[in-house]
Order: structure tokens, then sequence, then C-alpha cells
DNA sequence: CTGAAAGCGCTTACAG
DNA sequence: CTGAAAGCGCTTACAG
């Protein structure tokens, strides 16, 4: 048994051939006579040889690496998705150097780390992105696909959900319902998500001619929510619907609710989230919610990545994939019918 | 401003220096008089240089990556452990490779691409070990850690949480508190946490002259643990206490037992979990849990492997975390109180 | 303090 | 089908 790393020129030596011979058995095998490569393969399979993957992308000056930049993996909506991007990478032969940005730096501070290891693009996440980090990026000429971010001009490719589509759905059914009294719960006002996903809701709010809703921002966590909800709902004139620009937001918003002010969901407040996480279908919760199509979503980003990868004078792409409703019981959709109990709490509650 | 990658050796030209000072510059800088290092900082600074880390990984032999290998990302406790590996390793210089071990495969599929990537070392998160991938390891020379997960003998270094102190602790805790009849919620047999809380629960249950609990396993998810809560509760002589392998676990099965059999918990059942994720800590569920130090956990994992990585002729060793039991209201700990009415459900909830 | 030279482990024209 | 040679972008003795 070997201790340390095997070359090629160790197993050219074995097989009796020359070191290119062994590098074109592991790249084209068919410029190899199968006599060769049986020897050569049994030669490697004997050292343990495997190509170093280090020196093939140095010479070959493009290494299979993408870079992801995660900016939340706390929030429960981006493990499926670092899940999907690098179970998919993988099979197509790439791999993931995954980063994630210091609390309170942005973007910008990894970049750098990520070009030194001359990735061969990168996937950003939950970030906004400076244009000074934009410049940076167009400098090295790596290929960029923002992923749930967008922005502003279209100058970088990116690939989100159909944000204004969903949550402009979400505020007309709830309008439609008869409620007039709404509150948003977002997080921080400078993601693009937060943006487009507030100010669909509003727009199809005012086409409605209802007053304006009462909002409120705070981190994009359980607790953010939990805070933000506690404060709207103990206001004299609370809302009767809640939307949150994100799941564990409103997973905050319901248990701030239910179980600090009593009250009753969706009888006293209707909540509506946004992405549709696990904890949404479970059923302490029930959450009804705009669902992100994670997959969907991956595999276009995958897509315009590879794209610009092959060519990078291709022109960004951004790509918007409609979201889902996904209703469940956390909101009351529907009119109340005059004349009749609203039924609620208890009907919903066990024992 | 220049598109593609610039060389040391353009910026030796522009500084008037040669190429073995540019990279001596950013190595040690000591070595380099101040005025040439200001002049060859300016010209890197013009020519958005950095050193190509590939280059710098083959020629030095050793790269500053370190792969991680996830086996079940979507567990919502290994976020927080990915993301304090992430950041460590950062700041340190260090860079994390990930892996994801596709569903049906185990690791020895992703590991000759990891070693393949010339990693510095690699820690495996939950994941079970074949022999053969262990010599694999050995020959490669690449320090391994185990995360949460040990090996039959010892002979790859880990680091775990104390599972069988944990487990124990609980087991006493509960048989002191009056319960006679329990039920174990596990994941896969194979895996070294379900093998050892598992064996530490049953052991203290004997030692307090118990009947063997009921058992039932499935995969370590939400719907694993509600399902099997279900099947156990509904059996005519249930448990009054279960214990669950991990905190996702337990969550399914609490809402099992409120939801779909309208138990009370903890009136009806005590409901232990081990992890504390986020979510036991939301009021919706109150799950009391042993708490697995999740950084000190990673903490030790980095120290052990860097030790390794220095010097890989040291021992593999193993370490031992202990958790912490922390008490939340989802479990009856204390003696029922003859001729007190246990109280419970309408208590706990809101109005 | 500085530079010329060797070399990490590969891939890829080029020639046969 | 096969091999000798050049070279990817660096680091590191070695010499001055």
């Amino acid at each position: 048994m070997k201790i340390g790393k095997v070359t090629s020129h160790e197993v050219a030596r074995l097989a009796g051939v020359s070191q290119t011979t062994v590098s074109r058995a592991f790249n084209r095998e068919g410029s190899v006579s199968d006599a060769t490569l049986k020897r050569i393969r049994a030669a490697a399979e004997k050292l343990g040889y495997w190509p170093n993957e280090l020196a093939r992308s140095l010479i070959s000056r493009k290494s299979n690496m993408i870079g992801i930049v995660m900016g939340d993996i706390l929030n429960p909506f981006y493990p499926a998705v670092l899940h999907a991007f690098t179970q998919k990478l993988q099979t197509i032969g790439r791999h993931v150097l995954l980063f994630s940005v210091p609390a309170g730096a942005d973007v910008d501070a990894v970049l750098p780390q990520m070009l030194q290891y001359q990735v061969a693009g990168v996937v950003i996440t939950s970030a906004t992105l400076s244009s000074r980090m934009a410049r940076t990026i167009a400098r090295a000429g790596t290929p960029v696909v923002l992923f749930n971010r967008t922005v502003y001009g279209n100058s970088v490719s990116s690939v989100c959900c159909a944000n204004e589509q969903g949550a402009q759905n979400v505020a007309r059914l709830l309008c439609e319902a008869g409620h007039r009294r709404f509150g948003i719960i977002g997080g921080r006002a400078d993601t693009s998500t937060h943006v487009e996903r507030r100010r669909a809701f509003v727009g199809e709010l005012e086409r409605h001619g209802i007053p304006e809703p009462v909002e409120a921002s705070g981190a994009n966590t359980y607790g953010g929510g939990f805070d933000a909800a506690r404060r709207m709902l103990s206001a004299p004139d609370r809302p009767t619907a809640l939307f949150c620009i994100s799941d564990i937001m409103a997973l905050g918003a319901l248990d701030a609710a239910r179980r600090e002010l009593s009250l009753s969901v969706p009888d006293d407040v209707s909540i509506v989230g946004f992405d549709d996480i696990p904890a949404a279908a479970w059923p302490s919760y029930e959450l009804t919610t705009v669902q992100q199509p994670v997959d969907a979503m991956v595999d276009g980003a995958i897509a315009v990545l590879l794209r610009q990868i092959e060519d990078p004078s291709v022109a960004p792409s951004v790509v918007r994939v409609p979201g889902r409703l996904i209703v469940r019981a956390s909101a009351r959709l529907t009119p109340v019918q005059p004349g009749v109990a609203t039924g609620g709490a208890q009907d919903r509650r066990p024992g």
C-alpha cells in the first residue's frame, strides 16, 4: 500500500508507456488502443492513481469548480437550495467551493478569494451586490449568476421566482376575501426579494382602493417575524391579514399571534408567507404560502451559468420562474358569509 | 480595465522587479524591501492581480481546501454545522469544497473526487464509513475527521457529542419522574448516533428495572418521526414517554401526538429530542432536548484536523463534547403529585 | 534584499 | 496510436 500521491509518471512506468499516453487514457480514451488502455487502467488501479485536478485545471486554464456564496444558510429555505446545487453540479462533474458571507461583511470580501481559486463560475444567493463588486466580477471575466436576487439594470444574470406575480396574487385573493386592514412584515429593505414582493403587494392593494398597510422590517428570521407581528398585532386597529416576505418570518408571526397574543389564525388574523419551506406544511402551522420552485430555479441557474462559461460573450439572462400559491390553513381567502359563524380556533385545535 | 487573468509576470514587469520578488511580496513580505513592496502592491492593485491559488497549491504540494461531505443538509441540525465550518475555516484562510452524498450512494463514491482536488483534509458528517473507504483514506494519507459520527475501533479521528451520557441522563430523569412505559424513535440503525443514544437509553432503563421500550425506526426526518409516533401512540398500552434520536423526528412525533391523535404533550406523553435545532425553541413546540454544542464540536473538529494536517503521523483522536439538557415544556420530568390534578393541555394553550 | 532556474503534475499541439 | 517537449502560474532552494 502506497502512502502519498501517485503521479501519472509512475503509472506510465508501470504500464510501460509514456506519461502522455497515461494522460490521454484519462481524457479521451478513444485515442488510445484498447490493449494500452487496459494496461494503464490496471496500473492506475494498482497504484491508486487519480489525476491531480489542480494540475489539470492549471494547464487547461479552466477549473471544474463553481463558487457558491451563501448569504443565509440559517434560513430554512436555503438548505434545499444548496443541496440541489451540490447534487446537480456533482452529476455533471463540477464541484462546489462554498463561501459564506461573514456577518456584517458583504460579498465583496469573499469574491477575490473565489477568483483566486479560478472558479469556472459563481452563484451568489441572498446578498446585495455592490456596483464595486459588479465591476470586480466583470474585470475577472468570471461568469456569475445571482440566485433569488436581481440587480438594477440586469447587468448580471439572475434566476428568481416571479416575486411580483406571486405577491400580487396573494394580495388580490386577500382583498377579494374582504380583508381591508393589512400588515407587511419584511426583511432587509435593500434585498431585491423584499423590494419586489413588497412593491407588488402594496401595488395590488392600491388597485383595490385599500388604505396603506402597516409595515415592519427586521431580521429575516423567526425572531424577526415574531417581534414584528407582536408589535403590529398589539395595535388598536390591528390588521386582519399579514403578508410576510418569507416563511421563516411568517412562522414567527404565526406563533406570536397564537402563542403570545392568543389570537386565532386565520379567524382573527390571516398570515401568508413566501418560500414554502418544509415547516410550512407541518400541522402546527399549515402555512398558506407562495412556493418557490427550488428545483426549477436551480436548474435554470445552472443552465445560465454553463452557457456563460461556454461563451462568456453571451448577454446576461434574467430568468423568472413562476411561484405557485399553496393554500393551507393560515389564511382566510374566501369572503365571510353573513350570518354564518366564523368557526375557528376551537375547530382546529385538538382535544 | 483588463479582462482575463493577470499573472505575477505582468506585475513584475510593471513594477520593474523579477517574478520571484512578486511572489515573495505575497508570501513573506518581510523578505522584500519596503520600497519594492510598495511598488509591487501598486502594480498588483492596478492590474487587479491575485495569486493563482491552484498554481500555489500545486507547487507547494498543499492546498488550503478542506473537503466537507454533508450527509443530510436537509436535517435542520446541519445548516448550523456547515455554517460554523465555513465561517471558521474562512477566517483561517481555508476554504470549503462541499460534497453531498447522492441518495442511495455512500461516501465512497465522492471520496476519490475530493482527493483529486488535493484537499488538505476531510470532514465527514452524517454517514457510515465502510472499511473500504477507511482504507482509501489511509492510502491517500489525507487527514480525516468524522463529525457527529464514530467508527469502530477508533481508527479514524472523530468529534461527537457525548451521546451516551446525554441519552442516559434523559432516561434517568424520565425514570425518576415515574415513567414506566417508554418508546424510542430512531433513524438509520447503522449510524453511530442512533446506536449510541439508543443503547445508553435502553441501558439506563434496564438499570431502573423497567420493561423493554417499544422501538420504531425510520427515516431521520419529520415525516419519519410523525409516522413512527402515530403507530406507537395508537397502540393499546401506549408509552408515556418518547425518546427521539433527533429533534427533527421529535417535532414530527410531537405533531403526531397533538394534531393527529389529540394527545396532550406532556400530560399524555412526554417527548424528548436530541440536537436542539432552532425550531425546538419555538413556542409551538417547546421541545425538551439534549443540546449538541455545535460551536465547540466544530472548533474541536477543526483543531483535530489541523493537527493532523501539520503532522500526519499523530494518532487519531476521538473527542467527546458533553451535551446539555435543555428543559422546556414537552416532557414531564417531575413525579406526579398524588392528589394534585395534572393540569395540562388547556393550561398551556392560549385562549 | 533580489533574481535565474528548477519543478509541482498535468494537457496539448506537433511530429512520427 | 504513441511520445518528446513546451508550458499553465506559481514557490523555493541556491547563489549573489
